[in-house]
RNA sequence: GGCGCUGUACCUAAGUGGCUUAAGGGGAAGGUCUGCAAAACCUUUAUUCGUCGGUUCGAAUCCGACCGGCGCCUCCA
């Protein structure tokens, strides 16, 4: 399997340092608000890496952490009167509700920044130690200039970074590069117990105390929005490189932007959705359909359009999964075996996705596959059981779980006993009489107000089936 | 100024030297099936890949110039 690694910015072939296990480590939300519908891209796609690799066969260990520290949510938790603790648990809550929602598989573990501020600790006192950071009356900073391979992630040269810089209103720091290790409390902000006094940990120093905790000194991929490159992950490895010497991240993973009207996602633009007002409007699976028709790397246009578009793909997806589930009801032992090579697929959607993880040639092979299984359903009276088993086992490896855009134990059934089942199997019935009477406009009616009930009736040679919106 | 991404049909978006005289989804048009409708299926919808040159037996794909769009360069995924 190839990948991209942002930091040799080449397709690699992918080789975790203990195979089967692979690491993989996500940059999570800082929780002080809802997140955006940008944002979730980024969790869509990491969610679809990681069970691409396990498709694959490799045993993930999948880490996202919290923010649960940070300006942003002192700030927020200032304007609203409420503890930082409150804030953070607040959006904690609704970011595991909306993820879950999105159908991101739950990581093996959501570290917090609050409860690592001990580690966090010894990871600076071990870079003071060696002389990559230095303490201003409280504040600690890193020294970049210490670390020679700062700028290999993003691509930048220090002295040019330095002739770029902004004026730094901040003149404590020896160099306008060095960023915070650890803050030094300002009055009534949370803080901690620190060799350098009370205060609390710079946003790029818990990515690295935690990924190391959890995941060990080198892990194999790490992953997260682009605009993360410079400076934060640029950091981290000036950071744990800085204390362990060795090789910090083997893949750098990074996913593209999602645009609004061909502008980046900005509160002060306007253009910002958060993903529960998205989810309002549309399916999961629409959302993940769409992420997965354009590549992760590359910039990404968002709209309701589009969204229904991609609704449209998933119903006719749907459509598929539910025909073989009613078909196999049926009970078809004798039917026929159609020559259907479904392994062809499988291989192809293998080949595509190993390919730096070629969604939109993924779903292009899923819907060649729909069309296929369709014609095949059309042209076979009978179909064996044998045969709609491997169609559906198809669609569950690869849309169910790998894409996760279809979902079979959720589909709409209608073959549970209960008093409406035995009236609408009562209507539907009396409805085939009066066809075979030609009274179509008292079948007609049935019909019509049976759809505004959100039920729909779709006549075929073998009797009506039906559906529901 | 530095670094990076990007320009493919009505919308969207793969493809980065011959397997594709350009996938897939949406939309549109015609057809099959049906009493009709829906679904499904079939056909059609880019001789062309921002523009102009060049390299090559061969280019959307490589090179050059030019014209657009976007992002990063202060804690924003």
């Amino acid at each position: 399997m190839q990948l991209y690694n942002t930091i040799t910015r080449k397709k690699e072939e992918f080789r975790p340092l203990n195979p089967p296990k692979v690491t993989m480590y996500m940059c999570g939300p800082t929780v002080y608000d809802y997140f955006h519908i940008g944002n979730a891209r980024s969790f869509i796609m990491s969610d679809i890496l990681r069970r691409y690799l396990q498709f694959k066969g490799y045993q993930v260990k999948f880490v996202m952490n919290l923010t649960d520290i940070e300006d942003r949510i002192i700030k927020k938790s200032i304007d609203a009167n409420k503890s930082a603790d409150e804030i953070a648990g607040l959006y904690s809550d609704a970011f595991f509700e909306d993820i879950k929602k999105l159908r991101v598989r739950e990581a093996d573990l959501y570290p917090k920044a609050t409860l690592h501020v001990q580690e966090m600790i010894e990871l600076i006192k071990d870079l003071e130690k060696n002389g990559s950071a230095y303490n201003v009356d409280g504040d600690v900073f890193y020294d970049v200039k210490k670390f020679s391979g700062y700028g290999k992630l993003s691509g930048k040269k220090l002295d040019e970074l330095e002739a770029g810089a902004r004026v730094d209103v901040n003149e404590i720091k020896h160099n306008p590069l060095d960023f915070a290790l650890w803050k030094k409390a300002k009055p009534g902000e949370p803080s901690w117990d620190s060799p350098w006094g009370k205060g609390r940990p710079g946003w790029h120093i818990e990515c690295s105390a935690m990924s190391t905790k959890h995941l060990g000194e080198t892990i194999d991929i790490h992953a997260g929005g682009n605009d993360l490159i410079f400076p934060h992950h640029e950091n981290e490895i000036a950071q744990s490189e800085g204390v362990f010497k060795k090789q910090f991240v083997q893949y750098w993973i990074h996913f593209g932007f999602l645009n609004i009207q061909n502008e980046k996602i900005s509160k002060s633009l306007g253009n910002f959705f958060t993903a529960r007002d998205v989810l309002a409007r549309h399916s999961a699976e629409s959302v993940r359909l769409f992420f997965s028709q354009t590549h992760y790397g590359g910039p990404l246009n968002f709209s309701d359009e589009l969204l229904t578009s991609a609704q449209k793909g998933v119903d006719k997806i749907i459509n598929l999964a539910e025909r073989i589930e009613q078909l196999l009801l049926l009970d078809n032992e004798n039917g026929n075996v159609p020559s259907f090579n479904i392994q062809n697929f499988l291989t192809e959607f293998e080949k595509v996705m190993d390919d730096d993880l070629n969604t939109p040639q993924a779903v292009a092979v899923i819907f060649d596959f729909v069309r296929s299984a369709n014609k095949i359903i059309d042209e076979n009276e009978k179909l064996s059981k044998k045969s709609l088993i491997e169609m559906k086992s198809f669609l569950q490896k690869t849309a169910e779980e790998v894409l996760g855009i279809v979902h079979f134990d959720e589909l709409k059934k209608n073959n549970q006993p209960s008093l409406e089942e035995d009236l609408l199997k009562l209507l539907v019935d009396l409805r085939e009489t009066l066809k075979l009477e030609k009274n179509y406009k008292l079948s007609d009616e049935i019909r019509n107000r049976l759809n505004s009930l959100g039920i729909i009736l779709a006549d075929s040679k073998t009797g009506a089936t039906i559906k529901r919106k």
